[in-house]
DNA sequence: CATGAATGAGACTTCATTCAT
DNA sequence: TATGAATGAAGTCTCATTCAT
């Protein structure tokens, strides 16, 4: 019987490699013979796995954006208020940078924030977080639970800017970071879009800060 | 009477030339022959007045970023209400945006989100932006403007990530563009950021929407 | 049983071509390419091999000069007349030149006269020649067989110096080349280092000539 | 009436320059707005004066060794033993580099030793120095002063080789400098050369050492 | 004489990709 | 699968020389 797995997968020590060396060095100053060696194989064998250098890059992409599209469904598919899902969702890519922070680096700083290279590649599959998300928005305004006037896109777009900002801030050593951080990180930024920085009477300050 | 200035500014007109190359094709697929061309002026010329490719993208940067520094500057001295004070700095980026899109398109994305390369090297600047939007934010929550609770960092952080964020949506098409679009865009910027997308009785819905 | 050397070893091909190409044109005027022609490999071959046009350079002047060093040491290790010593340091110079009179015409011209860039470089390994040299002298005064008076340092110079000099004769065919005349040089260098030029009533004439 | 001559002649100055900047950085390195920067004239002033580069080099090693030659010519002319008129040829040498070190290092790195390059241009003009050298040598032989057996131009590579051998050790630092050490050099040349290292009886030792 | 901006050919080096084993 | 030698196109930067003023 033939072993389908085998005892190691190069196919995804390349893959982990990679995300070490571009989260360190950066994808265009990366060479492929870096990636190899951080694995520990041959050169060939990573065009033995994959058609180019870009391709490593984009599956490290693909694999993640698509995790974070899904647990962005399901997030929808739940019955809590608007308010909560934004949390969930944060909470989601909070706790994805917290889990693996090469992998979130490299897919922010190479990909969804190289805008002109592969962010122009994939900014369908970018888009698609933000027309969610956006979704989210709209049914929350048709339900009353958030007001008119701001276009579901629009907020998305914040949103979305937002999240990816004090990302940005933890991987180049902006914001300070820490279990604490992170949770706090997860109100403030669900509090600052849906509560607004405006001081309104009688409305409650942020929860553990 | 000396002329101080010559006839035609070569060194203005690769700067300018630049923008539009590397607007269209990106910094990285740019080549300096492309920029010496679309310039008029011979190859070596780019090098009589830059030390290297790289400098001349740091030169618009810097040119363009201490304006809007200085900008942040002018209107932070106002004795104006710090919603106002955000405003005036969108609707500044955005003006910028809309006077010339190829220049703060190549701001943008090669150098402000490109983080890993020239977003590396302008960090302390582009870090200074947010820094005197914090001031702002901070003193308004002394005075009592703004409520206290989100802190002025990340309410910084927030405020340029949705504004960056809508510009890029403008450079790939991802929102629509025009008169209306801009004007619209700052004051849902800032009508998010301040006023939050919670529903709360009795505010009043954005003007003009 | 494995082949630990492939059947043709491009480096080597590599570093023959470049002796060949380097003597015709000079190291200076020769471009990587004109190597890699020679060599008949492809243009980046040579930086699979070596890490820069010097670096090539370098191999060639090592490896030969180490050589030279440990032929050097050899002879000094013979229990034989200081004399005789110089005569067999001349001779293996003098019949690496006829051995492979490209080599030797690229390391004296482009590398041991060459002393503002690659001497710079090599000029401890150039000076370990000199040392080795006047040890030879300096033993040699001690025991008696050469006079006192003379600085070993400054007759290793000498030395040294008289068979470069009869060597660039050679090459720039300012001396006639043969076999006749190889070993004519051998014997003059010495007769005219350790007997020199002053007639001595009673001491022999130069043998065979 | 005409002035022949400015008040400064920027010519002189931008050799004496060239001198400084050749010695310092070498003649490869050394690129022609050094040189003018060096001399305080203008990038272009360089071309009016001299048609390129090599032949601000040219320039310097021609003016320089037409007077050697011209001092072993009028060394040749006096009626003095050969012995004394080495001594002589290798004390102008000695003094030239006494009183202007960098020249010297220039004319001998990037000239003389430079057989590649500008050697093989002026070959014929430093073989001329040999060819008078060896006429001394002939004649001395001929008149009984030196023994015959050792080639007229043999003799001759040998003393210009060992006198060029102690330059350079001078420049490159592998020899102590220093006016003792000057006339020191001067007397070893000759006493290495004529005298040979060979220990023979009843031959009174070097003076001075 | 004097200036220095303007020109453009030239060469090194990099590195993604291919391929024979 | 696995290896790593082999390929060659591409692009930055240098700098001697020219020329308009």
């Amino acid at each position: 019987m033939a072993r389908s797995q085998p005892a190691v997968d190069k196919r995804r020590m390349i893959l982990d490699a990679a995300v070490r060396v571009f989260a360190r060095q950066g994808f265009h100053t990366s060479r492929v013979s870096d990636v190899a060696d951080e694995a520990g194989v041959a050169y060939g064998l990573v065009y033995h796995y994959f058609d180019s250098k870009d391709q490593i890059l984009d599956t490290l992409f693909l694999e993640r954006w698509d995790i974070l599209l899904q647990a962005i469904g399901e997030v929808d598919a739940q019955a809590i208020p608007a308010r909560e899902k934004l949390y969930a969702i944060a909470s989601f890519i909070v706790d994805s940078y917290r889990h693996d922070p090469d992998l979130m680096k490299v897919i922010i700083v190479e990909v969804t924030r190289a805008a002109n290279t592969f962010g122009r590649t994939h900014l369908q599959q970018i888009q698609n977080a933000y027309v969610q998300i956006a979704a989210i928005v709209e049914r929350a305004q048709r339900e009353g639970e958030f007001r008119a006037g701001i276009t579901p896109d629009f907020a998305a777009l914040a949103f979305y800017g937002a999240v990816e900002q004090v990302l940005t801030g933890w991987i180049f050593s902006l914001l300070p970071t820490g279990d604490r951080e992170y949770e706090q990180a997860k109100a403030l930024i669900v509090e600052t879009i849906c509560g607004g920085l405006d001081r309104v009477d009688g409305r409650p300050a942020v929860a553990g800060s």
